[in-house]
DNA sequence: CGTACAATAT
DNA sequence: TATATTGTAC
């Protein structure tokens, strides 16, 4: 037999969510000790108890930063690429966890990258962002309603469903052609996030898996703040009585065989 | 908003 | 190289 198609599995691996890089994404950023370390600051003095319903996306890894050539040339060689242009992004399983776990609410119907991308409210997404994954979602679902095996997973092909096998596809989502008037519609509002850090990845940069580097004093910790702060006045919505609580993403049992898979949103039944 | 195409990363 | 993913244009 040849290699299996563990191919993306490998890699997948490699890229799993380690603690540290995936926990900025979660809920606890970092202790506040680390915090201290790092020089960063508490925006509100929240403390560590306090899990913030930062929806904001944080950098999927912190690569190590060398200066490559770039010496003291504080003038001339600037990057404007930093403030104009924008990284691409990249889908985390938590970010796409998010996605869907907004279309699942919001409904096929209302499942616009628009309503999407306010209902995450995720700093720095654009609707560009989520159109484009949300065709591709799409065509993942198609693909699986072809597919509709009897009872297990379609991922037999390897080669498109990386990281939406990473997210249970509700099933209301293959099915769209139920009756028109049972819309689930969920007013989920964003919380009024203040500024925050958003996803942003390095260009060329290989975000090979770093082990936490943390018990490394800042010597030259100068950790990229690489925050295009894009922040969107929202337009209040419609009404906003009680702010939801984000329960934000968790670990989805991709790997891990017997995590549970929570749902983002409380409501279960519409 | 949806689809197609192109660019880029892996 | 080919494939995958994302951005951008239509």
């Amino acid at each position: 037999m040849k290699e299996d198609e563990s191919n993306w599995f490998s890699r997948w691996e490699e890229q799993l969510p380690s603690p540290d890089e995936l926990m900025p994404l979660s809920q606890t950023l970092i202790t506040p000790h680390l915090a201290l370390v790092f020089d960063l600051h508490n925006p509100n003095g929240i403390s560590q108890s306090t899990p913030p319903p930062a929806p904001t996306l944080a950098h999927p890894s912190s690569s190590e930063f060398e200066n490559s050539g770039d010496l003291g040339s504080g003038a001339g060689g600037d990057e404007p690429a930093r403030t104009l242009k924008r990284p691409r992004l990249v889908w985390t399983p938590q970010l796409h966890k998010r996605f869907v776990d907004a279309v699942a609410h919001l409904g096929i119907k209302n499942a616009v990258p628009k309503t999407i991308m306010q209902l995450m409210s995720v700093d720095g997404l654009t609707r560009e962002n989520v159109a484009s994954h949300l065709q591709k979602y799409r065509l993942y679902l198609k693909r699986m309603q072809g597919h509709s095996n009897g009872g297990g997973l379609a991922s037999s092909d390897p080669a498109t469903d990386h990281l939406f096998a990473s997210s249970p596809v509700p099933a209301h989502f293959l099915h769209p052609g139920g009756r028109p008037g049972q819309d689930h519609f969920m007013p989920f509002v964003a919380p009024p996030q203040a500024g925050r850090p958003i996803w942003v990845t390095h260009p060329q940069f290989h975000q090979q898996r770093q082990v936490g580097h943390f018990g490394s004093p800042p010597s030259n910790g100068q950790f990229e703040h690489s925050i295009m702060a894009r922040q969107q006045a929202q337009p209040a919505a419609h009404r906003m009585g009680a702010p939801p609580p984000y329960g934000d993403d968790v670990e989805s049992g991709a790997a891990n065989g017997g995590r549970k898979v929570l749902t983002l949103f409380p409501t279960g039944d519409d």
